[in-house]
DNA sequence: AATGAATGAGCTTTCATTCAT
DNA sequence: TATGAATGAAAGCTCATTCAT
């Protein structure tokens, strides 16, 4: 039953947007009662709410293993990972990420900053393991959180609004190479 | 009549966000009859699309201003132009700016796309006279357009949710670096 | 407009008293919008506020009336006179009065208190008038307050629980003969 | 079982009033099921009722207990003993007894009236027992309905109204003294 | 007997929009 | 043209009650 209710939420969210969405009609396309949708969540909120934390859940895990999983001392091995993992967590459902990373001022999910930082303060460790491979004067934690912000929202901004696929790669993969540029070019000499 | 309409809807905007935005209040803010507000303005929809049409063509100005009075022949200062612009039209009315982008997935202009086209054309352009001071192998029109999102993305989230002006700075100075380093380090070497 | 919701709500507390009474029917049975209703009356609550407040204005006004139109120095005839006001009061509209009294803990009113103090003001002013027919140990402003709510209550119940009129005249009689009792008796001797 | 909902219920009804009483918050306050609740108690309206007839019989009891053990044949003792088992009535719950009289339009219940009868049966025969000491023009069964009513009142208001126990006290004195006064003094002289 | 998930009628309130003046 | 009273669809949420287990 909360199954339920949340996957006719998410098809709401995704179809109309949070304006065409409303309890009673998650209620019923669910097929279950407005009362019931009610004990499971505490109001329209809550729903959103806990619809976006899962997603962004899913989302933060992939990052996390990307960066768990690898074993190689090449920075540009580490650029990919964390890339391609973005990649993939925007691909999730894009249409829900869509929706929930746009319209949802009034819906802040408080876990999301904390974990943000986890996955900040991960990557801040992973870089500083490949410090010999970085440009010398870097200041690894500003470099670190401008490369998270740079990245998400360039993967996806690509994701989102742009359809051809093959354009697609060719941004990321010039993504790519600016991060490495960024990150590895020695600009002293 | 129109212009304190206008004035009225975009103060509420600006204080209540969209969620407290009503026709209602905005004409009697406005000290206009509701009635005369759906004379110049058919619609809920028509009167924040106008506004936000108007915001964004202020933005997009400054961004051609910027271009157009450029009298150099160093990329770093297309560069600088570029993002000082950029960032002056994010302080053109933060608070607005931000609903705009944030919360007004059902309200989508048109115009909007061709503006973004023809700053990017003339953006590709301008890019493509300082041809000898960029990266050899560097893919033009890509470029142009991955720095101009890059670029809008950083600085729309800096001004915007970076209280500390020290830092704001910092962040803006390490995007010209970024750029910079991505448009002409060369990596062949 | 107005009027014809206040009407109709003031039938419907009397027909159905305050849980059968919602704004969707009152708007209905006064043949008004919902809409309209919440432009006069800012919520349900305020529209069972305006009914008590007026009823309860009508009721003391008579009072009023009733002590500044005396022209006697018989104690007995100022008794007479405060109770038959209360009694006409009560059968402004006995059904309204039952429910406005019985179940409105939640729709209090300041204005009431006020106006029962002034009331009360100046009913201990009247008695006091009267002083060489009281009883000579009698503490003037403790006399008043007590008759006050005694006439009250005891006119309450029975105009609105007692049936039969002779019972009830009977009933008014006793209760001025009490009062008169109360004031008046000298028990020092 | 059936008692630990009785007392979820008088607990909420005293901390809540009758709008924030509703029968899945008792049930769970009680940790009783609200499937058992409604075995015991075919309604809400039958829960509170319950609940109101078991307090008046409390109230009623007192003043029977009152009367029958009275040994005297002096009326001023009769007279102070009513009115002291009224006011321990009253002190049993006053925030229970305060909800029960003033919100309970719907929540009639039959049973109250017969014993409120009952009660003035038995008080009219005990007033006739003191007939030598009473004003000889009295009507006894006038007189004995009016003072149950007037002493019931003026209790009630003093106890749950008034926060100042000397204060109450004075009060309770004073309407014993009016109660003998009407009772007993003989205004023919 | 006891449970409690599920129901859904019903209530309050908002606000975009209309239209007679 | 301007007004603003009036409209009513629509939404969020509550809670008395049922019934399969």
């Amino acid at each position: 039953m909360v199954d339920s209710i949340k996957e006719a939420a998410t098809r709401i969210l995704k179809e109309q947007g949070v304006e065409g969405f409303n309890t009673n009609a998650v209620a019923e396309k669910a097929g279950v009662s407005i009362g019931s949708l009610y004990q499971y969540f505490g109001s329209k909120e809550a729903l959103i709410a806990q619809i976006k934390r899962e997603h962004f859940s899913q989302l933060r895990l992939l990052l996390k293993q990307a960066q768990e999983s690898l074993q190689t001392d090449m920075l540009s091995e580490l650029v990919d990972a964390f890339v391609n993992a973005s990649v993939k967590g925007h691909l999730i459902d894009p249409d829900l990420h869509r929706v929930l990373s746009r319209d949802l001022g009034g819906f802040e999910i408080k876990e999301k900053d904390d974990s943000d930082d986890s996955i900040l303060v991960k990557g801040k460790q992973a870089l500083a393991a490949y410090k010999n491979q970085l440009r010398h004067n870097l200041d690894i934690d500003a470099a670190a959180e401008i490369v998270y912000y740079l990245v998400e929202k360039t993967v996806h901004d690509t994701i989102l609004n742009q359809r051809d696929p093959a354009k697609q790669n060719e941004v990321i993969d010039e993504l790519k190479i600016l991060v490495m540029t960024y990150l590895s070019a020695d600009m002293s000499e």
